[in-house]
DNA sequence: AAATATTTTTAGCTATATCTAAATTAATTT
DNA sequence: AAATTAATTTAGATATAGCTAAAAATATTT
């Protein structure tokens, strides 16, 4: 059964507000998600049940079924590696990639994938430190660390902050210490817990307990 | 104007069917080429035309227009600059790659283009011998030689063959001398005029000046 | 120049994916 | 338990891109 581009997306947005198939979602939900009215949503709903990709009862939400499970993880994978592509070879920039990859995760040949995957040493994360399913749909978590749990002297990079109110994303982007960043511990403190960490090789940054504690990063 | 991925593909036809803007095409010759029926053609036209990408005279045909000349020949150098990436990036074979820069053609991203032309270094020519338009739409010629007109010792790559009948199709296949390989002159008898050729840096072929002048190559 | 053949267009239909407005069902208050 | 509110679905549009069958225009024969 082959799938639209429309409903490849449909069902990717249902697989990530279900979070990975373990709750229902509901109709307004996607409706926001997919930026389209609850109407379009029913029509759409009723074709991905049909098609047995998730189980659809009137008026009670969806639930992804297995088989809906897979082909969204194949999308979220040729989406992400494609991300790494653009990042790693064609030098574009961590906010850049998004867009394009959401047009090219959707190109029919797995071939392409296979040979992409080759030709990035089989990546198993992406620029945004998110995770790569394998061709089974199988994924490799990795954990996210605050950053006053890391250790000095090793590094990672910025994927999440825990406080995400305007204040604080603010602050982090005044300071340089954007999602995506690459960073290094340099020093803690022991007194205060405040820490001094450098951040894209170039720029040293001093950062109380409290604020590193709300920056997440992965170790690599 | 933005066009349709459908209304790209009818430009690019009407365009390679018209010979670089040269003539007018009829609603027949577009139909066979984009294997549709006629009236799917006249529909088409009716809206490429509103679009001023081509002028259509009902009945009479269509003429490119420049803002259409311009559109199709970014079509087509996006379509190449991929089939240049799958070959030389992806190990692709050179008859696997014309479905996928299909899809990949319509990508809609400037900076994509632009950055994957630089990662590629620039490539004037297509893995088929094809110009490859610039971002201003101009192209670069390539002399096509018979083998018989090539130089001892000079290299090149088969781009096509001057007669196409199975027989001879046939033959070429036998011998390994595809549309694609990459050929050298080792000798020619002066005698006779006959050839011998390494084919892929491996085979060596001996051929009748009469066969050598029924294949066309780019010399590198 | 009339008849015939060919080409092209129009009319009306199908399918996808969207929308608005109205109707229906479910959930929450009172 | 009835009334109200919220969520969801259905009905009836629109736009794109295709189809068949019929009509119309152009081209070719005789």
């Amino acid at each position: 059964m082959v799938l639209t581009t429309a409903e490849e997306n449909y069902l990717k947005a249902i697989y990530h507000l279900s979070d990975g198939g373990t709750k229902s979602v509901s109709t307004n939900d996607v409706a926001a998600e997919m930026k389209t009215k609850p109407a379009s949503v029913s029509d759409m709903l009723r074709k991905l049940g049909d098609k047995e990709v998730i189980e659809y009862r009137k008026y009670y939400g969806v639930n992804i079924t297995e088989e809906g499970k897979k082909r969204a993880l194949n999308t979220i994978r040729k989406h992400r590696l494609w991300e790494v592509f653009l990042v790693d070879k064609l030098q574009f920039a961590w906010d850049e990639v998004h867009e394009v990859a959401e047009e090219l995760e959707h190109i029919q040949s797995p071939l392409l994938i296979q040979r992409l995957d080759e030709f990035l040493n089989y990546p198993k994360f992406d620029p945004h430190g998110d995770p790569i399913p394998d061709e089974f749909g199988d994924v490799k978590a990795r954990p996210r660390l605050a950053l006053n749990e890391m250790e000095i002297d090793s590094s990672g990079q910025i994927v999440a902050v825990k406080d995400s109110s305007a204040a604080f994303l603010k602050y982090l982007d005044k300071v340089g210490a954007y999602i995506g960043a690459r960073i290094k511990i340099l020093d803690k403190v022991e007194f205060d817990g405040s820490m001094e960490i450098l951040v894209d090789q170039k720029k040293t940054l001093f950062m109380s307990k409290d604020v590193a504690a709300n920056i997440l990063a992965i170790q690599s």
